[in-house]
DNA sequence: GAAACGATTTGATCTAAATCATAATCCGTG
DNA sequence: CACGGATTATGATTTAGATCAAATCGTTTC
């Protein structure tokens, strides 16, 4: 059995401490929960290792060892796998709050890369010293629990939106999903900055970039929408809604 | 804090053995590694509380409480959502040694419904039970999260094969994961009965049952299987996987 | 064993999105 | 600021897979 060394529980109390507290403001960040500045603040100030990546920087790479997850504080990253002939699918985007890096735990080895979009700061969390520590504070148990349980539905969903969507319902959910991101972290709803190009937009929703323009455009014609490049203003949220009919 | 009382640790020990014993069989059943008879003969024997599910059955419902996830002793299920309009995608296919229910520890409800498609033997495994004893299990805490990990990881891959593979692809990815995993299990790699019909393959995939058929008529014309009804034999494992070319 | 129902196969169209093609526009950089 | 590469928009054409339709095969039921 790989138990625990009594040895390793003791080491650097200063060091565990700054975990503990980093995931005391994680917890707020992760549940599905509203959260205000003063959480910020707390993560702010207590957050363990933290780190800038800069736009277009890796955070991680495919086949790296896996060592720690990370806890985005600012910016926005996309996670991606490449392939043999070149060709790379777009698994996830990921903002404030999002914790990357979870899917690697099995293999103990990343299995796709992470990009920043826009310079970021990231807290990194060794993920044995998170482990350890979890095994004595049922709180920060639980929610890791949580944080990936709410992963797996998460992705569940996206499966349902590329196997049952149509283009159309695909960037409809797309947008609604992504306004409800921005609003649960005090952002606007209505008007935000797509980081990604339509490329990649389009690699996550399993589309053609021209048809993701193509559908920009339409929704902007209907008035749904206003689209001025990357700026994205939803006008008709209802509307939107209506597009994606029965699917949830 | 709702840390674990410690009256609430000594409660029946004999339930939680139980537990510990029936967990120590999953760690085998559900890592990457091989396992052989002894390990299932260890299950079944320690297994918690096992249950009869019957085809057509549900486990559990969407909406219905969390309370316990599930180890699959034998047998075959489907997890599905269903929608406002009564479309149904079907999320996963789940076999010997699998886990169901993961996705629900987050919202403490099920978010989808898991169906028997034929007799099988489930194991009930009480989530807070199983929560506490990781508290004091390293190993079971460990095993935990590589399970939900690789979960996550997995979705991945389909996520890659709904947005990036052709109907072609799909299939071919499809039978030649599910031969691997009939084969980890210690069942023939080459030829093995579907549980499910077109349809639920075709919602799995993102395919019209239609287009499974035509496709699997395709691969036996050109060599690659043989199909008779849901009995499939893998002929040429290579000329599949050379389908896939650059997609791992 | 006939009837009834569900599952599967196969064919004939149709269509949403991909692909191909060309501008237009944006943006980083020397 | 002008250059060149990346990004986006939009039109024309093609195509993979959906849809519509019908026949066949299987299996459950009475």
């Amino acid at each position: 059995m790989n138990m625990t060394e009594p040895i390793q529980k003791e080491r650097n109390v200063l060091n565990q401490l700054k975990v503990v507290c980093s995931l005391c403001s994680l917890r707020e960040l992760c549940l599905p929960i509203g959260f205000g500045p003063d959480e910020l603040q707390q993560l702010d100030a207590l957050a363990g290792s933290k780190r800038l990546v800069r736009r277009g920087e890796h955070l991680y790479r495919t086949g790296s060892e896996f060592t720690a997850i990370y806890a985005i504080r600012g910016g926005f990253f996309k996670t991606s796998v490449l392939h043999d002939d070149g060709r790379e699918h777009v698994t996830g985007f990921h903002m404030m709050g999002d914790i990357m890096g979870l899917d690697a735990i099995s293999t103990e080895a990343h299995v796709c890369d992470a990009v920043a979009l826009e310079t970021s700061e990231i807290c990194e969390i060794p993920f044995e010293k998170l482990s350890d520590l979890s095994m004595i504070m049922p709180v920060l148990h639980q929610n890791l629990h949580k944080i990936m349980s709410r992963e797996i539905a998460f992705d569940h969903e996206i499966m349902l939106m590329l196997g049952k969507m149509r283009a159309e319902e695909r960037l409809a959910a797309f947008l609604l999903n992504l306004s409800q991101r921005f609003s649960a972290r005090g952002y606007s709803a209505a008007s935000f900055q797509l980081r990604m190009t339509r490329e990649e937009l389009g690699s996550y929703l399993g589309l053609k970039l021209e048809t993701v323009s193509r559908i920009f455009s339409r929704f902007q014609e209907e008035g749904l929408i206003g689209v001025q490049k990357k700026l994205i203003e939803l006008k008709d949220t209802d509307g939107l809604k209506r597009l994606l009919g029965g699917l949830a």
